[in-house]
DNA sequence: AATGAATGAGCATTCATTCAT
DNA sequence: GATGAATGAATGCTCATTCAT
């Protein structure tokens, strides 16, 4: 009952509608989670405005989740998907290394005002620093999910330059939520391409590497 | 009872053993409190934690503090009193600009590995995030700290340069701390220094700017 | 969840059994409140105590009460209104003034007694006098509920003669509680009925108005 | 150190500065104490705000009063005292029965806006009604404050009518405190007279006895 | 006597989780 | 599956009282 495969999904085309009431319950709650989560934090989000938000009672929530954690992962699960996604559709428009670069590049800039994802992030990480015990499976989920992202198909990378990366993106995100107006969109994006470019290295220039 | 007045410290001889069982009370309070807002961050952490740890009671936390918030404000402030004499203490011994560009190029990299204080850092901004209502307080605070810094003895910066800085080592301490594997210390910290460099601007070299 | 209408449960038949189990809980808070709230003065007065007395637990309280002034006033409004429905019954009886007149003064008497009613009441007017922002409901409240007793079918009274018959009332009540022994039952409740008659004025008699 | 016994005061003629301190600092406790107990009850009082009404801190009261209590039986008792001394200094006064009787009416009509001492004896017996293993004792004092009015000087008395000219008495001071626009502080004192003459009888007219 | 820091029991309130329906 | 009442542990904060100075 609680566990949900997402090819499950896939899979099935014989769904009755009470199957199908479940899902939305489910992905409703998964919905409201995001955006608490993400205003509040893990530790001050309460069930019952994750509940409240999606129109649904705390007892929907335990019918779906054991755990405000496990609500936690799967919203990172589904979010995490959703990017992996993304980026692999606009990879799979891109003929050329170049193409495949200035995408990568995009999609890099594309996130740093993703300001739900990146809360979102930043609660994982520090739930896991916090949660020690958990830490080699969070650990594992995040390597998959990096691993899907496939970024070595613009180049070669260490863990070094793919960490320095995340890192930049995770303090960006962070400084342009507290404060947006030292910070500006705009000019942000601009020093964040070109750290991109620094990190990943462009053509023949010097990198960072 | 609640203000504390640091150069009172410095000056005064004279001091009786109330007042001096009162400050030891009370910076024992905060150097507990250091440790456990890093390790438990603001929310989680626990008002008898902090006491029980500085070997007192909740009682004695209020003879010196209205509220946690309190207690959280007023150890930030002191910790980022120390690294502004740490970075002016290491600023008064350079003569030439190329020696003050890398005291304040090694005092960037030393931060990153300053667990304790990144976190501190992490939690202020996702705080000051969280209570809009606070906003303007905590940032003409943030602005204060950051004029002591006085960074713009190396060079003139815009706010730009300055938060993107603040941004990639905030990035980089939450990626160390969350995998100090993938992150190794000696490599990040050249790693950050490159960026330090690319963002300052080295002499005549192209810069980030 | 906190809205309670009375006229619902006297028309409505079908009911489930969460409703039933609602009210129930919810009626045995203020019943117990009732003899807690009495004994120990709002101050005093636990909430743990009158959850335990009623059998419940902290949270159950909660589920039903915002905080203990909500309960007191709760309280405050189900006794008034069964005061309002034992004068308006015992007035559904009469035929002449001198009948309605002799109701009163026999309820006028009996409320003396009304150890609980009398200490409610009390608690209730240090509550206003003591809370002064609140003031304004709370007197528009209690000006409903002598509204309701509608003690001018025995008579035309000013505002005046009300006062001094709730303050003489209050008075004796408060007395009887201290002192048993010096305020015997059956002489204060006939020292009461003079004092009544004095205020209400009897026939032709001199009164005190 | 904790006895404090009146009379002393005034049997002592050698008095050093020490002494004169000693009392004035109590004395100005109790002072605060009044006005804190009238306004917040008994239970809501705070030390600290007595003592610091008093310009004091928390180490002088317990310098002069062993518990919360304490002061508060004391304050009682001096306040009785001042009561006595002012009755008994308008009966010396008076020579015949009327007068007598006259300067009782007016100590009567007085008393009902004197919302501190009002307060006082009220939460005095809302203190005895609630602590019933002291109960003999207060019973006793206020037996005791009671006898030295010796209201008997202007009539034979039942204690009957005592109690109930203090409950008339007690009735009105709350309302009034309660609802001062309702009861109006002239017509009240008049009605106040009314009810005293049919309690205490006035002459040949038929009374309350 | 007076100060005021410290204690520690007490209490209102919150909230993740359970459970009868 | 869903409801929502109830549980109960947790926690911030208060305040009478103690105690070293």
């Amino acid at each position: 009952m609680y566990v949900y495969n997402k090819f499950v999904m896939g899979n099935t085309t014989a769904r009755n509608k009470h199957q199908l009431r479940t899902q939305a319950t489910r992905q409703s709650l998964i919905d409201s989670a995001r955006g608490i989560f993400a205003r509040d934090g893990f530790e001050s989000s309460r069930i019952e405005d994750i509940a409240a938000d999606s129109g649904r009672t705390r007892g929907a929530f335990y019918a779906h989740f054991r755990t405000k954690e496990d609500l936690f992962f799967a919203l990172l699960e589904q979010e995490a998907e959703r990017r992996v996604v993304q980026i692999r559709g606009a990879m799979a428009n891109c003929r050329t290394l170049e193409e495949r670069r200035a995408a990568w590049r995009a999609f890099f800039q594309s996130r740093m005002t993703d300001r739900q994802w990146a809360m979102l992030m930043l609660e994982f990480k520090l739930f896991a620093i916090r949660h020690p015990e958990q830490r080699a499976g969070l650990a594992a989920t995040h390597r998959r999910i990096r691993a899907s992202l496939r970024i070595e198909e613009i180049g070669e990378f260490g863990e070094l330059q793919k960490a320095a990366l995340e890192a930049v993106l995770a303090g960006f995100t962070l400084e342009y939520s507290y404060d947006p107006v030292r910070l500006p969109k705009r000019s942000a994006a601009e020093m964040l391409g070109k750290l991109f470019d620094a990190l990943v290295g462009s053509g023949s220039r010097t990198s960072l590497k």
